[in-house]
DNA sequence: ACGCCGGCGTAGACAGTGTCTACCCGTCGA
DNA sequence: TCGACGGGTAGACACTGTCTACGCCGGCGT
């Protein structure tokens, strides 16, 4: 079940498998081919270039991303709830994938994939999870002072740079060392904090 | 005035010439060390490895923020229009340099490099900025509901966030890429909105 | 005055990288 | 049976970061 794939997909599966445990440094073009068992050569029929096999791997964890969620926001639940639950996911996913997530968000190496990999080009791709963030926001509060689309950037901008700030140290730094609840309670309550915020609710 | 400088300090200024001008990834060693003026090996007797030259370009990165900072945010204006001069200087930072701020925050690169390259490693280095983010927001509204600490790491996020994202690409691609104002414009509204969004202030 | 020595930079080697090119080999079709 | 072709191999090339040995030159002590 895993000799029949396509060497291309092995190729994006063995990239998966490095970026998540080694780290996105070690994500070299020759070791890829390497673990994969085929020649250093071979990546080159099915990927052109160095950055189109990132590019590939990045995509995905945007995939990967999307299925944590689906299954983080279906149900009926009040729209807050589900706001909470994406944010929640999208943090959890960069902190339990780091170098996944990194890679994600290097536009250097992913610059200049067009819809040549096959599938949108890669940031078109969360538009349809930012329609839904919008439809979750209008419905939170329909009397909003600003425009839902604006709120959404905001909170979408605020999650993303919580992930990023997690990884980088600034915000265990900022908010001191000291961790007295398991760790995930503070996130928690971070993203509560910004998602409230964000709805204009003033109560905590 | 220049050829007076030690060379470590002329390493420095080619790296940040170079990382301005042409992006992160031109910023090899030896590329470094050939626009110095100086063989492939030179670098070595000040910096251990390349990681320890880009940790210090980096640093001089932060210089430049801190500065900015504070050409934004003294005079006595009120904390709002302080706090809004802060956020709008370091997303403006962050679209003036992309590729310093990048470097910036590759927590890839710079991981590891602890007091050795002297003065403090990088990421304290931000403590006091966010000293002044917390009094600014204390000074805003004294009746908060969460700790000002916390109001402040989801400021910054928030801002960060902005700044990464707009890079990226994701914030032109939602609010939809048409521009009837200079661009600057838009940006500001964003920036006044979030950080409204964290004072709690219902009004925009 | 002489010799030595240490800081500073050069130059070469080595392993490893991404890209390019030529080649080879099995399979399928005419 | 022969040819073509998809799919993989292998070598070359320029380049990178790191390591090591070697020169140069100025200042020191004796």
């Amino acid at each position: 079940m895993h000799s029949e794939d396509s060497l291309r997909d092995r190729l994006v599966d063995v990239g998966v498998e490095l970026v998540l445990t080694e780290g996105v440094s070690s994500l070299g073009l020759r070791e890829i081919a390497r673990r994969a068992g085929v020649s250093h050569g071979a990546p080159r029929r099915y990927f052109p270039t160095h950055q189109a096999l990132l590019s590939a791997i990045a995509r995905r964890g945007f995939a990967d991303l999307a299925a944590r969620f689906a299954e983080a926001a279906d149900g009926a639940a009040p729209p807050r709830e589900r706001l909470l639950a994406l944010a929640g996911a999208y943090v959890r996913y960069a902190q339990e994938r780091p170098g996944m997530f990194a890679l994600m968000f290097r536009h250097d190496l992913l610059r200049g994939e067009a819809r040549a990999a096959g599938g949108p080009p890669l940031r078109e791709a969360s538009l349809p999870l930012f329609g839904l963030l919008v439809e979750l926001i209008t419905r939170c509060d329909a009397r909003r002072k600003v425009p839902a689309e604006v709120t959404a950037v905001a909170l979408w901008a605020n999650v993303h740079g919580i992930a990023e700030l997690w990884g980088w140290g600034g915000i265990g730094l900022a908010l001191g060392e000291e961790d007295p609840a398991p760790g995930g309670d503070r996130l928690d309550r971070l993203i509560a904090t910004v998602v409230d915020a964000h709805l204009g609710e003033a109560d905590a």
